[in-house]
DNA sequence: TTTCTGACA
DNA sequence: TGTCAGCA
């Protein structure tokens, strides 16, 4: 098969990201409120998550293993993009 | 049925 | 972070 999507092609619910992330609705929605992650926005309001924005949630999710918290992943990202 | 926002503990 | 209510 030849499923040549874009990685940050948005395609995914929330529900689908809770899955591949193993995270709770209300981690993602904390996160991008938090400006970890930045979905796009479909029908109506609901977040679309790309499969660049999975592999994202899934950086933060190690970071918080490792002991970081919100403030610490910001300041980490912070430090890397800039 | 699922997702979204706002608010509280 | 979890949970509740009302809405689309």
């Amino acid at each position: 098969m030849n499923t040549n999507i874009d990685p940050d092609l948005p395609s995914y619910s929330i529900g689908v990201a809770q899955k591949k992330t193993s995270l709770t609705a209300r981690q993602i929605r904390y996160y991008e409120q938090e400006g970890l992650v930045k979905p796009a926005r479909s029908d109506g309001n609901q977040r679309l998550y790309s499969k660049n924005d999975i592999l994202e949630l899934k950086q933060i999710k190690e970071l918080m293993g490792q002991g970081l918290s919100l403030a610490g992943i910001k300041k980490l990202k912070k430090s890397n993009e800039k």
